[in-house]
Formats: structure tokens, C-alpha cells, sequence
DNA sequence: GCTCCGTATTTTGGATCCAATATTGATTAT
DNA sequence: ATAATCAATATTGGATCCAAAATACGGAGC
């Protein structure tokens, strides 16, 4: 049946195993450092090794994975430089969207922003971790968007792909969701406003939180890379 | 023989491929908007399809073609508000790389700027256009490394990847080749005394060069995507 | 003449098989 | 015991073949 269902299969093996590569990597259950074993992936899902191999290339274009010929593909280990550096780049990028952003947001796109942070509180007092996560990167999408510059927007979206395993992280405490909120309200307030400069300011900061919180709770001990499936 | 010649073949299909890709849209034998028959450039590079499909994920992800399920792989058209959306977000990220950049630079990579500097104008008097864009990239990728921070380099590379077409063009012409030496030599000399935000000006300056030149050799006539062999 | 429909052809998507390379483990010499 | 070498094995890279989807073509109906 082709019903209407949250998630339907995609048209292609390839981006069925793309978004099943995805899923499996954020949620820690492909662990950075690993090894990718073609042979062993492919009969879990239930693919062939080419397509596998098709997203596994476009994996290694966002910098999820790391290629070495004839060795084939690992898992990225983030850094905490990694990591830092990835947050460095979203501010330069983030900063421009969101001033253009402001500039030509109607009350339309403000409409759609309020919509997408219903969702985020919605799903944060249901407790629901996942949920909140993609329901808060609607959010902020949905403010990229209107910067009116698709390419830019497609840049910032991959690099939040390639640290989607650390955000998981941060959501997985109370405080942090609660701070979250807090955050988003006072953006859509200084949005309504169209005071841009408050906008990027309250944005960084909530940027900086996320990577400071980040930071604290990875330090002690971990030298190196991590498990998204430590927590 | 694995002789040390300039370019070797790498050690895959998939890289070798790729390069030839690359080499084809740069000196548009594959024009923007056209549909890639696979079977026919497999055949032409003596490959099968299998590499050539991987190497087309890479260059779907670099946005150097788009991807259509069931329909395949166009060479991406863009348009002059892509490129001048390309030249933005240049603008974002370089100005940051040479930033950090210029903190960190020892003589050593002030020695290899200056090298790269030298073959760019070796290439000029010897009216290689194509070497000149080579080593102009070395120029600019030499300072742009020494910021330390990979990724951010490594974008910036992906930025210039896509718009390679164009750069072809501006080297084109004769006093653009002129202007890019004289502030080539402006920039080694700010990088000398260490004076970032002049560095960070001139390169500017360099890049809305570029742009208006693109510009004005694109608008006439030419409505939306162009065919970089139109010179 | 135009549209709609069904078939033929082209083109892409994917599975399997074989080749090439890297890794592992054992054997031997020092 | 250690290091080096060579064979056995595991894993990736690539070619061919078949399936599925899209496109092109031709004829029937209006």
C-alpha cells in the first residue's frame, strides 16, 4: 500500500539507504572511527553494494564519512576542533541568512516560523527528544529560507547533517530544551520587530550555548572523537 | 611505466573519471544544462558506468550537476544570481580564512604564496591561460590553508569548483590578467607587514572584480545559463 | 489537425560476478 | 623472541547483465 504514511520509501534504493545511513550514524548506532563494511550493510538493509555505495559518495561530499581508495569508508570522527570549527562556519553562513532573511520576511514567513516553534514546544512537553530536534531545525530553516539564497541555505543545512549526532546530545537535557524555547521566543519577538542586528546577536548566542554545553559535557575524558550513543 | 609525468592516472576509475568530469564542464564540452548520457561518456572515457556514476554523486554534491531520480544527471545551469550568490558566500568564508590566516603565517608560507605567485605570472607572459588559473588557485588555496582550519578551506575549494567555468572566462581576457597579478602583488605585500583588514579589503576588491567583469560579459543576450566554450 | 492512449525504445537503477588491492596470519630465518 | 616474507583471506573496485522507469513514437478516435 501506498498510503500517506510519516515516512513512505523513497523511489530509490539509494536514498532509502542514504537516509537509513543517516539515521544510523546520528543515533550513534554506526559509532565515528568505525569502519564501513559494504558487505555487511548491504544485506541489512537489503540493497545491493552499489547503491550503497551511491550514498555512501554523497555522504563523503557532506563530510559524514571519510573515503580512502581501496580502503574504503569510515565514519568521521569529530573533534572538539572539528566540531568548533563547524560551528564557526554556521555563524559566518547564519549570520548573512538570517540578516537577508529579516529584510524580506513577511508576515507570511513570520506565520510559518511561529508554526514551526508550536512544534518544538509541542514536542519538547511531550518529552519527545527526536521529535524536537527536527521540529527545531524547521525552525530555523524556515527563517534561512527567506534569506532568498538556496545555495547558501543548502550549505548550511549540510553542515548541520554533519553534527546532527552532537545536537541529539545537547537535546537530551531538560535544561537545554527548556533554554531552547526561551531562545526561539525571544527570536521570534526581535523577528516581529525586524530588528535584524538583535536577531543575529540572540542567534549566536544560541549558537555559543549549544557548543559550550556541548563542550562541558564532552571533555571530561574523551580525548578524541565520541559515541553519539553515549548518553 | 609509472613514470613521474604531470599527471598521473589515479589509482581508481572513479577519481580518474572524476577529473575528466571535471575537466569537460570547466572547458564546457559538457554545457551547462545538458542531460548526461552515461552510457556514452562511459564509453568515451572506457569505463563502465559504475565509476561514472560515483563520480557524478561527488559532483552532485559539490552542485556541479543535479540529480533527478530516474531522470539522471544535468550539468547544473547558473544562473548570475547564482554566481553572484557563489561570490557572497566566498566573501563570508574567505574573509575569515585570511583573517586567521594572517595571524598564524611564518615566512615559510609567505615563501609559497610567493612561489605560487611567481608561476601565475610565469603562466601569464606565457599566455597560458589554463596554467594561470592553476596556479592563481594555488595562490589563493596556499594563503587560505594557513588559516588551520580544514573544512572551512575545503568548502571554499567545493566554491571555487563550481564556478570554474566562469573563472575561465575572466582569464579570457587580457587586462583581467593584468589586474590579477597587480593585486596579487598588493596582497603579498599587505601579507609582508601583516596588515589583515587591508589583506581582507584587497581580496574583496579582487573577487567584485571578477564579478563585474563576469557580468558585464554575460549580460548581453545571454538570458539565463551559458556555455562556458562561448569564448 | 489535435489529443489520447498503448507500445517500442532509450536510459537509468540495481544485482551479481569477477578482478584488484589490502589485510591477516603463519612460517622461517636471524 | 623478533622481524621479514609469503600465502590465505577479507574487502573494495569495476564490468556485465537484467529490471524498472521514463521518453519517444505511432495509430486510433474525436
Amino acid at each position: 500500500m501506498t498510503s500517506v504514511e510519516g515516512h513512505r520509501r523513497p523511489p530509490t534504493a539509494q536514498q532509502f539507504v542514504l537516509e537509513e545511513l543517516r539515521r544510523a550514524i546520528t543515533t550513534g548506532r554506526l559509532r565515528p572511527g568505525d569502519p564501513i563494511r559494504q558487505e555487511a550493510l548491504a544485506e541489512e538493509f537489503d540493497v545491493s553494494r552499489v547503491p550503497l555505495r551511491e550514498a555512501l559518495k554523497t555522504l563523503e561530499g557532506e563530510g559524514l564519512v571519510t573515503y580512502k581508495a581501496h580502503r574504503g569508508y569510515c565514519v568521521q570522527r569529530l573533534s572538539l576542533d572539528d566540531l568548533r570549527e563547524v560551528y564557526l562556519i554556521r555563524e559566518l553562513l547564519e549570520a548573512e541568512a538570517v540578516r537577508r532573511a529579516v529584510e524580506r520576511l513577511t508576515d507570511d514567513g513570520l506565520a510559518a516560523a511561529e508554526r514551526a516553534q508550536a512544534e518544538v514546544e509541542r514536542a519538547a512537553a511531550a518529552g519527545d527528544v527526536l521529535e524536537m530536534a527536527e521540529a527545531n531545525r524547521r525552525f530555523h530553516m524556515t527563517i534561512f529560507e527567506w534569506s532568498g539564497l538556496p545555495r547558501l541555505v543548502r550549505l548550511i543545512r549540510t553542515l548541520w547533517d554533519s553534527t546532527d549526532a552532537y545536537r541529539s546530545l545537547y537535546y537530551g537535557e531538560e535544561p537545554n530544551r527548556q533554554r531552547v524555547i526561551e531562545e526561539h521566543r525571544a527570536t521570534l519577538d526581535l523577528l516581529r520587530r525586524r530588528d535584524t542586528e538583535a536577531v543575529v546577536r540572540v542567534l549566536a548566542a544560541h549558537r555559543a550555548h549549544a557548543v559550550t554545553a556541548i563542550e562541558e559535557r564532552l571533555a571530561p575524558g574523551t580525548t578524541g572523537g565520541f559515541g553519539a550513543a553515549d548518553f
